[in-house]
DNA sequence: GACGCTTTGTTTTTT
DNA sequence: ACAAAGCGTC
């Protein structure tokens, strides 16, 4: 007899879903059900009385799988969210932080540092050593305390065997009393922190791990090493612990992510209960085999073949273009005509490896009409006014965050420059204090008494910020710092005063969802980036790097830029492990697709300002002929895979243009002969944009060059 | 201290 | 190509 909730479950979630209280592993694929089994087997849990809603513990990676998980959880039955210990890593190691600051020895306001922030504390750190910021880029020294921080290694323990990793270790350490003393946190110490809390403090941890009796974690593959030691903390000897995770899909190497985790996994606890949900829902079979077939050429994998009952579906379907611009034609084309296949453009999606293609691509959209969103790039809280605004919000909250008060002691300028701000380093690193109390105590002098005026104006802040609303005190700060002014006399201010009233917006949605607690609200500004400022509105073709889009799902995928370089990129060849990883990437974007795939190249692109002509990506190559349908074939022949015996049923018409095949107003048509004065004689194969564009010409043992029409000074050549 | 010019570095990115 | 950040001048 099977439980309501999990009656139209397949035999292997239902398994999942109802496993013993033992440890877990769920090895699930892209589109097998994942979130349905990690959300149904916690409501079953609760349903079923094995445990009540304080002994449960969920974590993701992304805000917005948390929330989803919250949302599903509640849709099933009635829960107060906010009871729940569900959410990120560092939403929750936030949130016991907070609870246990005095134990963890934080002031109970500790702000939080976003990659931005902490890059700039880490070159005021440098400049307190008087380190050179040449030979020790403060990025690749972010890269070093945050890879420490994430092996659970303090600057005191670190390891360091010439001159170069003992002024690492120096930066590492003077940073680290430089944080503490301003008391704010970045990322990796939120985890590190917490982490540290729960080992020293035997009491504490044994609570928790008592308390904790079911650990369910999501996307485990994505977990770094600290994480891990942070879970295996929290598991006590009578909770246990439910990973999901697909090995397949692990694509956050580069930055931490420790795919070993999940082998390790089964080996520290022993697990006995290893669930495979191979099973997909999404995707037409064709699509499914190639993404196998792909898949099938790494070597480190934990193995797993997915499979579908939906039928094959259509092929998947290549296309070459001779530029980028032509393939971004290649796109409107065609998402133009599942347009008016009825296809709603929300449900179209374009992927490029890299931030940089999409530049081409919306130039395209906007000049078709075509109404487009691009996720990712500049993220709400990220944005340089609103960083401003919230810098203010953070002296009033703690006077002694020195970032904050550097980011705004002259913006909007009053008359503190440099020189003063140097002198008031100086006096605070002789005494040891922050700079708003160097900045309190500061003598006299033209530059003193600017420096006494934006003391005051804080503190004025500060005062008139009690007991106020949360939205009312923005309003205010915007007010009286002098950023509103500042913004309205800009001559392209408009959006970013809009960009300061959504601020405000912001605060009061906070304020009626959570508390009107301004240390929370600056806390939910780091950990949550603002997604959710993202307006939703009409339906739009949809433009993400692959990356972005794992986890969600589309009618018709196109992933553009399958070319060697891009994609796999050139800096992933140097490593093995990078090519893997890349080609998981792969794996994720053709899983995206539930009924179409498209897959597109350019043979030349325009990169960094040059122009770059790169070979067919590799993992064309690993797409089976047979599920392929070659749209047109490659100017260049045999430029990637077996040459193709393409279909000739017309069930499918090409959109395009055929614009590489009129004669163009300068009169060289393709297959015609032409003579260049230094590279000879050769025949024409492509062009593009007329006499302003260019025109690809095959100069034989030469090669083949793609050349300015207009400066090319070709000759056509008779016969 | 403010402004404009040169230099530089550009895979992926969440928190 | 392009943006941000650093540098030199007024």
């Amino acid at each position: 007899m099977s439980h309501p909730l999990t009656a139209s479950l397949n035999p292997q979630q239902r398994a999942a879903v109802e496993l013993p209280a033992e440890h877990a592993l769920i090895l699930a694929g892209a589109g097998s059900g994942k979130t349905r089994v990690l959300t149904t087997r916690i409501a079953w849990l609760l349903s079923t009385g094995q445990i009540s809603p304080a002994g449960l513990l969920a974590v993701t990676f992304t805000n917005k799988a948390a929330k989803e998980m919250l949302a599903r959880i509640t849709a099933m039955m009635p829960l107060n969210p906010r009871g729940l210990w569900v959410g990120t890593f560092h939403g929750l190691c936030n949130r016991m932080l907070r609870l246990h600051h005095r134990d963890a020895g934080l002031p109970a306001g500790f702000a939080i540092l976003d990659s931005q922030d902490q890059l700039a504390a880490i070159k005021r750190a440098m400049k307190t050593l008087n380190a050179d910021d040449e030979r020790y880029p403060p990025r690749s020294i972010a890269q070093y305390i945050n890879g420490n921080k994430e092996a659970g290694i303090r600057a005191a323990q670190a390891q360091a065997w010439d001159e170069y990793s003992r002024t690492q270790r120096m930066i590492y350490a003077e940073y680290e009393s430089q944080c503490r003393r301003e008391g704010v946190v970045d990322f990796a110490e939120l985890l590190l922190a917490c982490y540290e809390l729960l080992e020293r403090n035997e009491p504490l941890r044994t609570h928790y791990r008592s308390r904790f009796k079911h650990i369910l974690v999501d996307e485990f593959q994505d977990t770094n090493q600290l994480q891990y030691a942070w879970l295996k903390l929290l598991t006590g000897p009578d909770s246990a612990l439910f990973a999901v995770g697909d090995d397949d899909q692990s694509i956050y190497a580069f930055r931490g992510a420790r795919v070993g985790n999940m082998l390790d996994f089964q080996k520290d606890y022993e697990v006995k209960h290893v669930i495979r949900l191979e099973q997909n829902y999404r995707s037409h079979g064709n699509i499914l085999n190639a993404a196998n077939a792909v898949i099938e050429h790494n070597r480190d994998r934990l193995g797993k073949q997915l499979w579908t009952d939906d039928d094959a579906g259509e092929p998947i379907r290549l296309y070459e273009a001779a530029t980028d611009s032509e393939e971004a034609g290649f796109l409107v084309d065609e998402i133009s005509a599942q347009q008016r296949d009825g296809i709603a453009l929300d449900e179209i999606a374009i992927l490029y490896r890299s931030n940089a293609q999409s530049r081409i691509i919306e130039h395209a959209l906007v000049a078709a009409g075509l109404p487009y969103r691009v996720y990712g790039g500049l993220r709400f809280y990220e944005r340089q006014e609103i960083k401003h605004a919230l810098a203010y919000l953070r002296l009033i909250a703690n006077q002694d965050d020195d970032n904050a008060l550097l980011r705004v002691i002259n913006f909007p300028t009053r008359g503190i420059g440099n020189r003063t701000i140097e002198t008031l380093t100086d006096t605070a690193r002789i005494s040891g204090s922050s700079l708003w109390q160097a900045a309190c105590s500061a003598g006299s002098g033209r530059s003193a008494a600017a420096v006494g005026r934006f003391v005051l104006m804080i503190e004025n802040m500060h005062v008139q910020a009690q007991g106020m609303a949360l939205p009312d005190l923005i309003n205010m700060v915007l007010s009286v710092s002098g950023l509103y002014e500042f913004y309205q006399n800009e001559k392209e201010g408009e959006e970013r005063l809009a960009n300061l009233n959504e601020l405000v917006s912001a605060a009061t949605r906070f304020v009626t969802e959570d508390e009107n607690n301004l240390v929370a609200f600056l806390a939910n500004a780091s950990l949550e980036g603002g997604e959710h400022a993202a307006e939703a509105g009409e339906a739009a073709v949809q433009l993400m790097t692959i990356h972005a889009a794992k986890g969600l799902e589309f009618h018709s995928v196109f992933l553009t830029g399958l070319e060697e370089g891009l994609f796999p990129h050139d800096n992933s060849l140097s490593d093995p492990k990078g090519l893997e990883e890349e080609r998981r990437l792969m794996y994720v974007a053709m899983t995206r697709a539930r009924r179409r795939l498209f897959i597109s190249l350019s043979q030349s692109r325009m990169l960094h300002g040059q122009m770059r002509y790169a070979p067919a990506s590799r993992f064309l190559n690993e797409v089976p002929d047979t599920l392929l349908k070659y749209l047109n074939r490659g100017y260049a022949p045999n430029s990637f895979g077996s040459s193709s015996t393409s279909s000739t049923s017309d069930w499918y018409a090409p959109p395009t243009t055929p614009r590489h095949l009129e004669t163009p107003d300068h009169g060289l048509a393709i297959g015609m002969k032409v003579r260049h004065p230094k590279f000879g004689l050769g025949v024409v194969l492509n062009h593009e944009g007329g006499s302003n564009g260019n025109i690809q010409v095959d100069f034989g043992q030469l090669g083949t060059k793609w050349l300015a029409v207009a400066y090319a000074k070709l000759e056509a050549v008779k016969g």
